[in-house]
DNA sequence: CTGCAGGCCGGCG
DNA sequence: CGCCGGCCTGCA
């Protein structure tokens, strides 16, 4: 079945995709976007996005997804994997913009940027400041594990990620459980914010990019950063640059030769890269990872 | 034993 | 406003 320029076969257990380009799990796992995706020993991915667990993988050009049919690549695959843009395009304005551009590109030619659920990026990012990634996915596990729905699958028991309105209901006691530390009653306080309707997560994308930010930064533990990880990996904004210790490192590196502010880099992002800084962002940040700059 | 990791918060000048 | 110290936890 066709759709979309995607040519869809449905098998026993799932979907193969025919005409997915640039596109790499690796590059699309391992750019800081996501922190659920488990790697296995084959090279495919199992993870659990809307209550579904599936195992991905690519090769020779094709895209398998397990548990799936025709109507989820149109209902979840589809804009998950944000497969309506055109990284081709993409890249090719980016590499016209600069040198430091098509030297990163390559590193990184499979990006893309997943089109995730807020509500559970909102509580990632929280746990992701001043933390380091094995430990975050560690958190989040844990969280979804106590107060998570669990999933039975053939590839083994899940737990996707709790409701705000599970997360609101735990005293702190309970949440800390996920040894997040200090951040636990940000977890807290930010859960009761979403439920209590203080900030209203389905009305940010009809807002600028400015007022979204400026929205979610009033939640508890969320800041400039949190703020524009989370409104990039959703899939709300695309103009967003979030800076941090990596990129910030690159940044001074590759384009300023000298110490920047936070305040500068952002500017610079806005001139240089446009409503193209959230892509920018990403290869810079899987380059950077990559090749251990400092 | 220190240092430090994908920042944020709160207090201060 | 901008700056700076402190921070849970766990691993090097």
């Amino acid at each position: 079945m066709d759709y979309k320029g995607y040519t869809v076969y449905e098998n026993n257990n799932g979907i193969e995709i025919e005409g997915v380009r640039d596109f790499d799990l690796g590059h699309i796992f391992d750019c800081g976007q996501s922190f659920r995706w488990l790697k296995q020993q084959d090279g495919s991915y199992i993870g659990v996005v809307k209550d579904k667990v599936s195992r991905i993988r690519f090769e020779n050009g094709k895209l398998y997804i397990s548990n799936s049919n025709f109507d989820d690549f149109v209902k979840i695959w589809y804009d998950y994997f944000d497969l309506g843009t055109d990284y081709g395009e993409i890249k090719k304005i980016l590499c016209q913009k600069d040198e430091v551009m098509s030297q990163a590109i390559p590193f990184g030619q499979g990006i893309r940027l997943l089109r995730q659920d807020i509500w559970e990026l909102i509580i990632s990012f929280i746990i992701s400041a001043n933390n380091r990634i094995p430990r975050i996915m560690k958190s989040v596990e844990t969280l979804s594990q106590n107060f998570g729905r669990k999933i039975s699958s053939e590839e083994g028991d899940f737990y996707s990620f709790p409701s705000p309105e599970a997360l609101s209901s735990c005293p702190l006691d309970q949440i800390e459980i996920c040894k997040a530390g200090f951040r636990c009653k940000y977890i807290s306080n930010t859960s009761n914010m979403i439920r209590k309707g203080i900030v209203n997560l389905s009305t940010l994308k009809e807002m600028t990019t400015d007022e979204a930010r400026n929205e979610l930064i009033k939640l508890s533990g969320v800041g400039r950063k949190v703020a524009d990880c989370i409104l990039l990996f959703s899939g709300t904004n695309f103009d967003v640059f979030p800076t941090d210790v990596w990129i910030k490192r690159i940044m001074e590196v590759l384009y300023f030769k000298r110490e920047a502010t936070l305040k500068e880099i952002d500017q610079y992002a806005k001139d240089h890269f446009g409503s193209l800084s959230g892509y920018a962002q990403q290869y810079l940040f899987f380059f950077a990872r990559e090749t251990r700059i400092s």
